[in-house]
Order: structure tokens, then sequence, then C-alpha cells
DNA sequence: GTTAATGATTGCGC
DNA sequence: GCGCAATCATTAAC
């Protein structure tokens, strides 16, 4: 600002020359000492930041006595004022950032934010309970200790930054106080000030809130996601699946009945039984080799068993027999040996199909070869049909001419001796889509 | 620590 | 809605 303006500004304010009413106006010389001393000042506010704390002290205290200092404050607090209004205007009416609504929302859903609530944990774990059916009520309590854990932590630093804040802000507010007695800040510019604090310490808070948020997260996906709570099946349960599988391999789709009673011999989920069903499918497939031996372990417990009397008990889980067999409710008799016998037979039959029969002639091999005896006519060694939905096997005559098909109960029916063929839906077949 | 096994999930087609 | 195929994530064996 040039002196001249300054000079018009002083005029207009109705400060005088001498530090009161404007006087002398028409005197050249007066007019001229006091552009001298107006210039004065000005060069002294212009270095005084150039000096050390010292001089600077000691010249403010001269500035701050100087007669011309109330007239000069007084305008530019006036300057300053239109300055700072001008500035708050482009500034105001900032809408919220989403960011930060979507941070507090989360956190007040999951119980951290807001009033203390036992909704969102808990909430959270008994959804958890009822995705599992089961009991972990261990877990939800270790759940709601590690969330009540997070929820003391992010209260704990949200109080420290905002005691920081309001601290900090204590601080330059009280600065700016102090330095107002020697330079014009007008309030709005410490509400300002105030303002860009606030917005600072803001950004912490939204880290605080995003790193809160990380902590559920990641508590929510260790205790609530399934796949990191999988626990193997017992061994009886893989037991049950794998006979139930290996004894229906030529249509390995048990019924929804059958999942039923699969899941409730084993302890598990029909939808676990699902889940295993459609696993050992498509594994079975990619790893015939290594399944066919699996296969032949169950088939040759299966024809041990059978020679014994048609008594599992020597590797079916105690009183698996007579439910397990009659699961699907197709042919079989669940207190007929004789269909057990054949059943478990014919899963052998196609386990020996599938090798190309054993080479060696372990007593295993004589067994099936006599108990097979005038039921040879499946030659298939193709796997079961289960990469088509609706075609192979399945959906054709069972105990026809299939040459995709397995042997299967309905090729025992075939020949039974009678050469005709129950022409009813095994019920153990895929379920119609 | 590595690796195979395994239960669960997801995306897709039908 | 079911099954397949790919994938993830954990468990268990080494």
């Amino acid at each position: 600002m040039d002196e001249q303006r300054m000079m018009g500004m002083l005029s207009q304010a109705g400060y005088g020359m001498q530090g009161g009413p404007v006087d002398g106006v028409g005197d050249p010389g007066v007019q001229e000492g006091r552009k001298q001393d107006i210039g004065d000042i000005l060069q002294q506010i212009m270095t005084i930041t150039d000096q050390s704390l010292d001089e600077a002290q000691a010249r403010k205290h001269t500035l701050n006595s100087h007669r011309m200092k109330p007239a000069l404050f007084s305008v530019l607090c006036e300057i300053k004022e239109k300055t700072v209004l001008s500035i708050r205007n482009t500034n105001e009416d900032e809408p919220p950032d989403p960011q930060l609504m979507r941070l507090d929302n989360m956190l007040i859903a999951e119980g951290v934010a807001g009033p203390e609530k036992g909704g969102g944990a808990g909430a959270a774990a008994s959804a958890s309970a009822a995705a599992s059916g089961g009991d972990n009520a261990i877990e939800h309590s270790d759940y709601r200790a590690k969330l009540a854990q997070i929820r003391q932590i992010y209260h704990t630093e949200l109080e420290k930054y905002e005691q920081a804040c309001n601290e900090f802000t204590t601080h330059v507010v009280n600065l700016l106080r102090e330095q107002s007695r020697t330079r014009p800040i007008a309030p709005k510019e410490i509400e300002r000030m105030v303002s860009i604090i606030r917005k600072k310490f803001s950004a912490i808070e939204m880290q605080l809130k995003q790193s809160t948020c990380e902590a559920v997260m990641i508590l929510r996906s260790r205790f609530l996601d399934a796949r990191r709570k999988r626990r193997n099946f017992s061994k009886q349960a893989s037991e049950i699946l794998n006979e139930y599988f290996y004894a229906h391999l030529s249509n390995p789709y048990p019924s929804e009945e059958a999942k039923e009673e699969l899941a409730r011999k084993c302890g598990i989920t029909v939808s676990q039984v699902s889940n295993w069903f459609g696993n050992k499918r498509i594994r079975y497939k990619k790893n015939i080799g290594k399944a066919q031996e699996e296969a032949n372990l169950y088939a040759a417990k299966t024809a041990a068993a059978a020679s014994q009397g048609g008594v599992h008990e020597g590797y079916m889980p105690q009183g698996q027999l007579g439910s397990y067999m009659n699961l699907n409710g197709d042919n079989y008799q669940a207190d007929s040996v004789g269909a057990n016998v054949q059943s478990q037979v014919n899963s052998l039959r196609h386990v020996i199909n599938q090798t190309g029969g054993y080479q060696d002639s372990t007593s295993y091999d004589m067994q099936v070869s006599g108990m097979h005896r005038g039921y040879g006519h499946h030659t298939s060694s193709s796997p079961p049909d289960m990469g088509s939905r609706d075609g192979g096997s399945r959906t054709t005559s069972p105990g026809g001419e299939d040459s995709n098909s397995f042997p299967n109960i309905h090729d025992l029916n075939s020949n039974s001796g009678d050469g005709s063929y129950h022409d009813e839906e095994p019920s153990n077949k895929r379920p119609k889509v």
C-alpha cells in the first residue's frame, strides 16, 4: 500500500495526522512532516520481520507507543476484515466428506462409534451362528471382547485427538490474541485459523476411523468368515460320505433325503454334504487315478464286509448300515442283506472295471472275481458322467445299453433273472433342475 | 516353513 | 436352484 493511499484512508477514517482530529490541513509544511512520519512507521513495519527478536521487541514497543499507531492499526483492521470475509466466503458451505460419512456409518453400525450396544457385535455373531449352524458361543464372546477392545482404543485415541486439538487451538488463539496487540488480527481471522486447525485434526481423526474400520473388518473376517473356521470333518463322517460316494459312484448325486440323512449321521449340515459331494465329484474326476485307490479301499471294505454276511461293522461306523443303504429310497432294502451285498459288489466291480482289473492274485481279487460271476456285463472304464448336466447315464435307461453308465443298483436289478428292468426313476439320481 | 488335503465360497451356465 | 470349475483359506502332515 502506497503512502498516498494510506494517508487518504486515514483521513477518511477521521484520524488526524497528529493522532487526533484532522488539523493543519492546507499547511504544506505540516503535511510534509506528517508524510515523513507515516513513511517512517511503514518503513519500520516493513523491516521489523528482518530484525532479531530483541530488536523487534524494542521496535514493537516504539511502534506501540507511537502516536500514529491507533490510526494505522484501525485502517489495517478494516482492510484485513474485508480480506478475511472474502476468504471465508470462498470456503463456506463445504459438503461433508462422503468418505468420512461412510466411516462414521460403519463404525456406528458395528457398535464402535456412538452409544454402546449389543446389537452390532451380537447381531453379527448371531448371523454367524445361523450361518454355521454350530454352537460358537465362545467365539462370540471372543468377538465381542475384541470388538470392545477396538471400541476402547478408538475412543481413547479419539479423546486424545480431541484434547490435543483443543489444546492446540487454544494455544493458537492465545498466540493470535497476543499478536493482535501488535498487528491487526480480526476475530474472523482467528475463527478461520481455528477452522483450519480443526480440519487438520479432522484429517487425523479420519485416519483413526479408517484404521478402526480396517481392524473391525479384519476381526469380522477372522470370526465370521466360515472359511476361516473350517474344520475337517471327523473321520467317521468322512467314512460315511466316502462310503456313500463309492457305493453310488455311477450316480454320486444324493437326493435331498439322502443328503439329510447323511448330514444327520455325519453331524454336519445338508449344505456341507452338498459341498462335500461337489468337491468329491470334481476331485474324483480330476485325479481319477488317486481316487481309484480310495475307491479300491472302500470297495475292499465293502467286499470284506459282504463276505462276512453283509455285516459292515468292520469298516462302517456302528449302526450305519441299515439307514445308510436305503438313504436314497431306491430299490435297496435296509434289511435286505442280499441287496446290500449286491450293491457293494456292484461298486467293487465298478472299481475293477475302471482299473482294468487287478494284476495280482490277491485274496481280494479272488473274492471279488467269485462274487462277480455272472454279473460282468458292464465293461465301461469311463468315469461317472459328472460333466454334463442333463445327459449321460442319469437320464438314459439305467439298465439299458448306455455305454457311459456305471454298474449300479439298476444293473443288478436288470440281472435279477427275469431280464426285466425296474424302470422307475432312481431317487438317488441327481435332482432335476 | 512347505505342501497336500480339504471344506467353503464364488461365478457361471443351465 | 443345482452342479461344475476355479479359487480361497485353513488344517494337518512332513
